[in-house]
RNA sequence: ACACUCGUAGCUCAGUGGAUAGAGCACUGGCCUCCGGAGCCAGGUGCGUGGGUUCGAUUCCCAUCGAGUGUACCA
């Protein structure tokens, strides 16, 4: 269905043009003034000039023509030369109830469909998921959702951090805990073992102390780096090691998303980019695009327009190893064969986007990416705690995803006991339910990009602008549908009449921006737009609650006109929080 | 030092080249013969500061102050 503004906007042009201005002056936009209008459009103010008219006269022109349109109840100008709207009662119930016949609720998928490679998550092998995940997984899993409603083929990656420097931490502070195992004995010949000589439980305490001593000792940090070299050049014992991390890893990581309902379609990682980095290696030496600096190889990036300095992008140490950089463009080339995306986007903390600068800059300068394939990456702020600084446990430590989620589950937990009568057990599962809710709702109102502050409290709470305010309204439409349906002989939804008082109009208005709100957010990559949307239609559908008595109306061609809205409100509000990566339970 | 981002109500956050800048929380008062009161209604304060562009700036530009972040072998 088309956009009601683009409707209205349509039918401003034409005006505009038997007017004989310029239809580009004629854009119709929500009213910033509702006790005034529905809609407005300021065109004839910015045509003033250049038809050297008082803008009253413009809009009065304008306005005189549309006297007759049936998508206006009323067309006026307004000093100093507003053109103020009010929508034709009859146009928005049909718009409406439209929407409602409409399996997609009106939104169309955008006309040129792209084929997208998501990498968000970022999850490192051998370390436990932590608060700091949290974003990437939240913000990427919506938007993977939303590109995908709108049309876009997406492949989401998680693009595990398996290769780095921790893995040669790992290596070398086990072989100092257990210097017995097989993988330490240089004389071994044999199979290495089917199975990993750790516990989950035990690699994720094995990092954190390897990287804390790392940090004193500086023999041990070189022996870690050497290690990690000697893996990333296929020494057998330290690659077999590193296949039992890996496995023990990712079972529990798999784990972890999937409590987050956060899905990947593929589980690569740093390592399997490896295979390309010696044949990109020697194309970029080939091309004269590498060259020493410093003891490294690397590609300069600089630009003469930059106002800053960028360095260059290191693309081999000078130990020989390579790290972030090379993997990353390396990765580029095996997407680009794998699936010729038209657009990567990354989702990362934005503390990384001068890697992403140098990233894409080399990709570019070297070939790797070609410029018909977008490069993006979306930085997201940091989770401070209510002091306004990094979210810390309370004796300062990173928190655990896991742990972060059971405190979110309990505090909705503890609420729900508080207020109704339910048996425990449906509580523990409704609170998972309505915690994710409010986890992720608390994260995806703000905006991606800037920091903002996690407070438990707030999130969890019931009232206000919270994820378990929009379920509880979800759930409530379907408490009085769930009756409806059981004492009236009625199973299917009416047409819509025309919007008997100002509450029911409003809710009309809320629902027919779906479409507008869902483009808005999938072109600015912008989930927090969905979620004011929805926070502002709670209110509509409560305002409209409050004063409609639904099953009680004995006007049955009202009442089932009632019940086809809230209904459509239930659609809407299911499909956004869909959208927004949860859904809400059937009572809480 | 340089660069980037951000300064909106007591707090947490939206928003826009246009009319009277919005929500929530907190605070105060109303509203249950009513479909879930986890609700509804009413009540106060604010665009860091100074310039500029514009008919019109909180929005765009410059300066200034303040906060955060980043500046080659970590990811």
């Amino acid at each position: 269905m088309k956009k009601i503004l683009a409707v209205l906007t349509e039918e401003l042009e034409k005006a505009f043009c038997v007017c004989g201005y310029d239809e580009k002056l004629a854009k119709v936009t929500l009213s910033n003034r509702p006790d005034l209008c529905d809609y407005q459009c300021n065109g004839a103010m910015a045509a003033a000039k250049q038809y050297k008219k008082a803008p009253i006269q413009i809009a009065g022109e304008v306005a005189a023509q549309l006297q007759n349109c049936d998508k206006f109840q009323s067309v006026q100008a307004v000093n100093p030369g507003f053109i103020n709207m009010k929508i034709s009662e009859e146009f928005l119930a049909s718009y409406v109830g439209d929407m409602g016949k409409d399996d997609r609720l009106g939104c169309e998928p955008c006309e040129s469909s792209r084929k997208v490679v998501m990498d968000y998550g970022g999850a490192n092998v051998a370390k436990p998921l932590h608060v700091g995940h949290l974003r990437s997984a939240i913000i990427g899993e919506t938007l993977k959702r939303i590109c995908r409603f709108c049309g876009d083929e997406v492949i989401a990656d998680v693009h595990l951090g398996d290769w780095g420097l921790q893995m040669g931490l790992i290596i070398v502070q086990l072989q100092e805990d257990q210097p017995d195992l097989v993988y330490f004995d240089t004389d071994y010949k044999g199979e290495y073992p089917q199975d990993a000589p750790f516990t989950i439980t035990e690699l994720e305490e094995i990092y954190p102390r390897a990287s804390a001593k790392s940090k004193q000792d500086g023999a041990f940090k070189e022996r870690a780096q050497q290690a990690t070299l000697q893996l990333q050049q296929g020494y057998p014992p330290y690659r077999a090691l590193w296949k039992h991390i890996l496995q023990v890893s990712i079972v529990d990581l798999k784990k972890n998303y999937e409590n987050l309902q956060v899905e990947f379609d593929l589980w690569k990682g740093e390592s399997d980019a490896q295979d390309y980095i010696p044949d990109m290696i020697s194309d970029m030496k080939e091309k004269g695009f590498l060259h020493e600096s410093q003891g490294a190889m690397v590609v300069d990036v600089a630009q003469e327009t930059d106002t800053k300095e960028i360095p260059p992008c290191i693309i081999q140490k000078s130990d020989g190893a390579v790290l972030y950089a090379t993997s990353d463009l390396a990765t580029l080339i095996q997407r680009k064969q794998d699936f010729a995306p038209d657009r990567i986007l990354y989702m990362a903390d934005k503390r990384q986007e001068m890697h992403f600068v140098q990233v894409f800059r080399a990709a570019r300068k070297t070939g790797i990416v070609e410029e018909n394939t977008q490069l993006l990456f979306k930085g997201f702020g940091t989770m401070n705690g209510k002091d306004g600084k990094p979210f810390k446990t309370r004796d300062g430590g990173v928190m655990r995803l896991e742990t972060l989620i059971g405190e979110i589950n309990q505090a909705v937990y503890e609420k729900m006991m508080e207020n109704r009568s339910v048996s425990q057990e449906e509580a523990r599962e409704v609170s998972r339910i309505v915690g994710l809710s409010a986890l992720k709702y608390g994260d995806l109102s703000n905006q991606a990009s800037k920091d903002y502050v996690f407070d438990i409290e707030r999130f969890s709470s019931f009232e206000g602008n919270t994820g378990p305010y929009i379920l509880y309204t979800i759930v409530r439409i379907k408490s009085i549908l769930t009756k409806y349906y059981q004492q009236s002989s009625e199973q299917e939804e009416g047409v819509l009449l025309v919007p008997s008082h100002q509450s029911e109009k409003n809710l009309m208005l809320q629902l027919s921006k779906l479409n507008e709100v869902i483009e808005t957010a999938y072109e600015e990559l912008a989930p927090h737009r969905i979620c004011a949307y929805i926070y502002e239609l709670s209110d509509c559908f409560n305002g409209f609650y409050h004063d409609t008595k639904i099953l009680g109306e004995e006007d049955q061609q009202k009442q089932k006109s009632y019940i086809t809205l809230i209904s459509i409100t239930k659609k809407v509000l299911e499909l956004c929080i869909e959208l927004l990566g949860f859904q809400a339970p059937e009572r809480m």
